[in-house]
DNA sequence: AGCAGAACTGTAAACGTTTACAGTTCTGAG
DNA sequence: CTCAGAACTGTAAACGTTTACAGTTCTGCT
């Protein structure tokens, strides 16, 4: 039965079934076997209850069937939304997901980036985050495949999944003609890459439909809801503007978190629209109107072009911009 | 300076500084090592830019320095906080994170659980799962450390972290003493663990309070929105309740919902209460009364508890009852 | 200076795979 | 039946580490 220690090894298995390691091998690998010998060795590794040992595949094989997920913050909902695509996206294929989250400081996420160099995992994905010089450098010097989601400006030949620049196009359309032209916007904080442009997307689609004079912009000092309500709290005129579009789900929350307190109704008395369509859109009271980015679905396809091109590494690069849609609920 | 082909390894920082490999080896492993050779180690290994490879390591030292957290759906906010506080506890040690989802049946489950036997971890995080006999048995027999969160009834000795049972206790007597006797409990599906538990919490709470007579409990199909709005509405005398216990954040997301799509005013009308304050608590609108069983700190625990296993697998078992804590806010 | 023992270094052998390569068996056409 | 070539098998050499073990240098005491 088993060795006296650890668990059973190839040798093991030859052993057992009377052949030799390589054949084996091929059979876990699933190439072609004589079938004579086929039969013991499928005997052989169950009764011994093989499994093949990752570090020594990783290390003669050098693949490690693991790949890493960056992502800035795992208490944004959309981050959550992406790790589960990516999940689902890995699915099927024999890979595993380490989860990196840019949770510390720059320090912190070098090391992590840089240790990627140490192949634990055979690619990346990479999400949009701080502005560091430092970290873009290491992140174009690693040498596995990457698919960045999202808008990061690193200067390397990546797959991508973008989300096309109209989506504040279309809230803005929506929210003009359905509520007039008196628009609130509550963007995150510019300093993030996401603040900068969803902010210059309103001002642009605002131009655009020549609503500039009676529109505005406010700055969350954060993407929370306590961001949300203390800019809206320090607004004096409010009660002028019609809607407000947030710059993404958290800041909508606040959005109505700010009006329920103050016993302003929504939709009736000011329409709230927010952006990505996370899984709080449907939590809250009222339902939130919401652009959908798709979260899930580019998480999916980030893992599934990070496999492909860990699998090819010459195929031509992959960009995707996905189209934001409309979902419309209850909050405008 | 670099050699032509992929990283340099040990034997090329060995040669550029004029040593053996085993004193680079000691040299990166913390090891004293004659001051002599120190300065001229450190350069090459700077100027080769070594990183030590992982599968090599993991082959020969037998540890991977990876562990794996198993959470049962990764939408749910507690499980996010979890998943956190386990990147938090493994902050500062050398570990790294893989996060393995239950999202999908109970075959994938298990070959997720078998294929941990690869020693492709040194360690998993456990979080109480479906009541499946051979998943049950296939984590029994992992041959790694295993730490469990939550009512995890595996056959094994291991670290582990539970909630106190007093929840419910505190939140009724909290909801008898504030509003009445008139309280409506919403429990999750009674098939999960969490149902089953908090189920039987609340019955007890009612018993011990003599006030049995004037409370009830509903199921929601699902830990859902959408599942405590339907509950709410299938029940004929919802409004002689004063107040609305909730099995979790989510349900009482649902509560929510319910209540503010027919006009019922929180908490003037009807106290809401939910358990497990997640992020959720402060993000809806009213704020949520919750339990607060300390996600973000349980995760932390367990991640060095994992750890101190890991180091010192003969050290005595380590479990951890938190205590529930109630935090007010704004529904009840 | 001599010497015991401490402190360090280098050699070489693993760890468990995959995979060139050479050797073997099989297949089917002549 | 023979034999060329296809199809498979086994041997052995990596992959990059860590670590016993034996050998070397250092330290401090006599």
């Amino acid at each position: 039965m088993d060795k006296t220690h650890g668990r059973a090894t190839l040798h093991d298995v030859a052993r057992k079934a009377g052949v030799s390691i390589a054949s084996v091998s091929r059979m876990v690998n699933g190439q072609t076997v004589r079938p004579s010998l086929e039969g013991r060795i499928q005997d052989a590794i169950e009764k011994l209850n093989y499994q093949a040992n990752s570090a020594g595949r990783a290390l003669r094989a050098r693949r490690t069937e693991q790949i890493c997920l960056s992502v800035p913050d795992i208490s944004n909902p959309v981050y959550q939304s992406i790790t589960k695509g990516v999940q689902l996206g890995l699915e099927g294929t024999n890979y595993r997901m380490m989860l990196a989250p840019q949770v510390s400081s720059a320090e912190d996420v070098l090391r992590q980036i840089n240790s990627l160099n140490s192949n634990y995992a055979d690619g990346l994905i990479l999400l949009s985050l701080v502005d560091d010089t430092r970290i873009k450098k290491a992140v174009e010097k690693l040498d596995i495949p990457i698919v960045t989601i999202g808008n990061v400006d690193i200067n390397r030949e990546t797959d991508s999944l973008k989300v096309a620049p109209n989506a504040l196009d279309i809230a803005v359309e929506y929210l003009n003609r359905k509520y007039g032209s008196r628009i609130l916007f509550v963007n995150g904080p510019k300093e993030t890459i996401p603040g900068k442009i969803r902010g210059a997307g309103f001002e642009r689609a605002i131009k655009n439909l020549g609503i500039e004079k009676t529109c505005k912009s406010v700055e969350s000092k954060t993407f929370s809801v306590e961001g949300a309500v203390e800019a809206l709290t320090s607004l004096a005129n409010l009660n002028s503007y019609k809607s407000v579009m947030c710059a993404n789900d958290v800041i909508a929350a606040g959005a109505l978190r700010y009006f329920s307190s103050n016993k302003i109704r929504v939709p009736e008395d000011v329409a709230v629209m927010g952006i990505d369509n996370t899984d709080l859109a449907t939590i809250l009271s009222p339902s939130l109107t919401t652009i959908d980015y798709n979260a899930i679905e580019r998480g999916k396809l980030a893992a599934k072009f990070l496999v492909d091109r860990i699998q090819n590494p010459s195929a031509p690069v992959k960009r995707i911009e996905v189209q934001p849609r409309l979902v419309e609920r209850d909050s405008a």
